[in-house]
DNA sequence: ATCAATACCGGGAACGATAACAGTATAACA
DNA sequence: TGTTATACTGTTATCGTTCCCGGTATTGAT
C-alpha cells in the first residue's frame, strides 16, 4: 500500500456524492417444502425425511431432493418447525445495561455457548431497569423459547415480588441477580474478591482504605461491599460511615466518589473502587488533587475493564471468570432442558462457586 | 443506612455456604387460544377478535373473555402468529464485533428503536467475523423476519462475493459496512470527522501529524484515513508511508503504534488514531517515551468512547451521532416493510449524509 | 308483516412443517 | 405358495392462530 493508492480509494469511497440506487427488485417468496415436493416429485414426508437426516430414504431419492433443495436455496421455516415440535432450540436472555463491560461480554459469551450447543440465543433487552417483569418473560415463551437466562444484574421493584416466576412453564437460570424462582448454577465469588483486592492494599501498607461502591440495588455492590468491610473488620481497621462513597458505576461517579472521600476523610491513603470505569474516573480525581497514584494513594478497581492495563498508572484489579460462569450455565440450562423432556422432572444440582482473581499492576504497589 | 446494617446483610448474603434448591415444581403447559375459548364459553374467533381488538364483539362478550385471559395470564402464541400471517414484526440484525463500543453502543440504539416502533429485534451474532455470509441471512428468513439492518462493521471475504443478497426476499438496509444488495438509509461522515480531526491538530500548530489507523477491510479505517489525508495534502504537509502505522482498534495495538510512529518519524508531534481505545494506548506510550500530551504531542481520537473525557490528559475526539443514525434506518426499513406490504414494491430514497462533531478537550489544546 | 341493514358470533380452511400411521414393493425364509 | 421381515414412500392429523365466509338475532323502516 502506498500512499497513490489511497487516493484511488479517497475517490471511490466519497461519501459527498449522494448514492442512488433503485430498489424495485423482485422479492421471491422463499419456497416451501410443499414446493420442493413437486419439483422433486416426491411427497412432504420426504422431503421432511431428506431434512432430518432420518436413515429410511432411497440413497437415490434422497439425492434428488437435496438435488433440488441446493437449487432453489430452500431453507425450513424454523416458524412451522416450532409450532409442530413444541420446541424451537431457542434460549430467551433478559438482560440489561449492555452500555456496561460486564453485561456485554456476557451477552456475546452466552450466545457463543449457546450456538456451539446447537441453540440460538433470543436476547430481550430491557432499556428501563425497573421494568424488566414478568411480562418479559411472558414475551420470551410467547416465542416458545426452550429455557430462559436471568441475566438482570440488578433488582428492579418488579421483579423483588416476582410471584410469577416460580410457576414458569419453562425451565429458568440466573447469570445475573439471584431471582426467586431461577437457580444460579455458577455464581462468582465476588467478596472473595473484593477481600483480596483490600487485603492487597493492606499489605502494601496502606491504612485508611476507603470504598467507592456502586448502585445498592445490585447484587454486586452488597458482595463487593461486604468483602472490603470482612477484611478491614479483620484487619482491625477503623471503618465508618466517612470511609463510604456510593457511585453509579460510570467514570463521572468516580471522580466525584474520590472528591467526597478524601473531603470526608482527608487522611484517606488508599481506596477500593468497586469497577474499573469509576477507578478510572478516581484516577483522574487524584491527579487533579495532585495525589501520585500509588505513592501518595494506593487504588484498586473491579472486571478487569479491557482498557485498564492502560490506565495511568495501570490498574490493579479483579478479574472474574465471566466465559467459565457463562459456558457453564449455558450448559446446565440445556440440561434441564433436555432432562425435563426425558423424564418431565429436573433434578437438583449444587451451585459452583468460582474464584475471581487478583492482578497486580502499577496502581497499588508501592514504590 | 450505617455499618451494623452491612454486617447483617453480609450475613444474609454470604455466598459461601452452598445454596440448596430443590427444582421439582410443575410446570405448567402455556395455555392455547382454543382453552381460553372454552373457559370463556365462546369460539376461538371471538377470543381472536378480542385479542386483535377488533371492533365486532359484544362489549359483554370482551369483558368476559377478558377476564379469562387475564385470571391464566394468557399470552397468544407468536409462533402461531407469525406462521399463519407471514409476518413476525421482527426485524434481524447481523452483527460482530460487540466487544468494541461502536458495535455494542448501536445494538442498544437499534432495539430501543425497533421496540419503539413495535417491532421485536433478533440479533444474530457473528463470532467470526469472516464467516459473515448469505447463511447468517438464510437463518434470519428462516426465523420469519420482516427485515434485515445488516450491521457488519467490516467486510468478510463471503460477503465480498455475495451473489445472493440481491435476491433477497425481504428488505435489507445496512447499518454496517456497505453491502451489495442492501441500501444505506444513513450514512455517518467519518471522512469529515478525520478532516476534523486533523484540521485541529494543525490549527493548534501541530506540524508533523501521523497517523494510526484501523484494520483495512473496515470501512470505517479507509474513511478515517482518507479524511486525514485530504488535509494534510489541502495543507500542503509532508505525507508518505512513515506518516502511517496500522492498528486494530485496541488499546494495546495503540501503544505499539506510537512506538513504532516515533521511531519511523522522530519530528512527529501529533497523531491523529483512529478510535479512542488505541488512543488510550497512545497516550501510555506517550506517557512511556516522556512526551507531555498535549505539550510535546498532540492526540486527537475518534468515536467518543464513554471513558475519554476521564483519560489523563482528557481526550479530544469525534462524537459520531450514532443514536440518530440507527433511529432513521430503523425507521427507514419499517416504512420500506409497510410499503412492499401495501403495492408490493419498495421506492427509492437517497442516502442522507450525518455530520460527526469535534469534541475539544485538553489533549490536543496547545497551552 | 316484510325486508334490509347492522351487530355479533362460529365453522372450516390455511400457514409450513412433523408425527403417527398405513401402505406398497421387494427380499428372505419356511 | 404363503408368511414375515425389511426398505421405502405416501396420507392424514396436528401444532396455535387468523382469514374468509356464512349464519343468526336484533333493529329500523316501509
Amino acid at each position: 500500500m502506498n500512499v497513490l493508492s489511497l487516493t484511488a480509494i479517497a475517490i471511490c469511497h466519497d461519501m459527498r456524492t449522494i448514492e442512488r440506487k433503485t430498489m424495485n427488485r423482485v422479492s421471491p417468496k422463499p419456497m416451501t417444502i410443499k414446493e420442493i415436493a413437486r419439483e422433486a416429485g416426491v411427497s412432504t414426508q420426504t422431503v421432511s425425511r431428506v431434512l432430518n437426516d432420518r436413515p429410511d430414504v432411497a440413497k437415490e431419492t434422497r439425492l434428488k431432493v437435496q438435488h433440488v433443495i441446493a437449487l432453489y436455496n430452500y431453507e425450513p421455516s424454523a416458524v412451522a418447525r416450532s409450532l409442530i415440535r413444541q420446541r424451537s432450540f431457542t434460549l430467551g436472555l433478559v438482560v440489561s445495561h449492555l452500555n456496561f463491560y460486564g453485561p456485554s461480554a456476557m451477552l456475546v459469551e452466552l450466545d457463543q455457548q449457546a450456538v456451539k450447543q446447537g441453540y440460538t440465543l433470543l436476547p430481550q433487552f430491557i432499556h428501563d431497569a425497573q421494568a424488566a417483569d414478568a411480562q418479559s418473560l411472558k414475551r420470551l415463551i410467547a416465542q416458545q423459547v426452550d429455557g430462559v437466562l436471568w441475566g438482570m444484574p440488578s433488582i428492579s421493584d418488579e421483579s423483588k415480588s416476582a410471584v410469577s416466576f416460580s410457576s414458569f412453564s419453562v425451565p429458568l437460570v440466573s447469570v445475573g441477580d439471584p431471582v426467586h424462582g431461577a437457580r444460579q448454577p455458577v455464581v462468582i465469588d465476588e467478596q472473595a474478591g473484593a477481600r483480596l483486592a483490600t487485603q492487597h492494599l493492606i499489605e502494601q501498607g496502606y491504612r485508611k482504605i476507603g470504598l467507592i461502591s456502586g448502585p445498592p440495588d445490585w447484587s454486586a455492590t452488597i458482595k463487593r461491599q461486604n468483602g472490603w468491610l470482612e477484611v478491614m473488620r479483620a484487619a482491625e481497621m477503623e471503618v465508618d460511615m466517612r470511609h463510604i462513597v456510593q457511585g453509579d458505576w460510570t467514570a463521572a461517579s468516580g471522580e466525584r466518589g474520590l472528591y467526597q472521600l478524601v473531603e470526608q476523610c482527608p487522611d484517606l491513603d488508599a481506596v477500593f473502587v468497586c469497577n474499573d470505569q469509576m477507578a478510572l474516573g478516581a484516577l483522574l480525581a487524584a491527579q487533579r488533587l495532585g495525589r501520585a497514584v500509588p505513592e501518595a494513594l494506593g487504588l484498586v478497581g473491579f472486571d478487569d475493564f479491557p482498557e485498564s492495563a492502560y490506565f495511568w498508572p495501570p490498574l490493579t484489579t479483579i478479574r472474574q471468570p465471566w466465559a467459565e460462569k457463562c459456558a457453564l450455565t449455558v450448559r446446565e440450562l440445556i440440561r434441564l432442558i433436555e432432562e425435563k423432556l426425558e423424564n418431565g422432572v429436573s433434578t437438583t444440582t449444587e451451585t459452583l462457586l468460582l474464584p475471581p482473581e487478583l492482578l497486580v499492576r502499577e496502581s497499588s504497589r508501592r514504590v
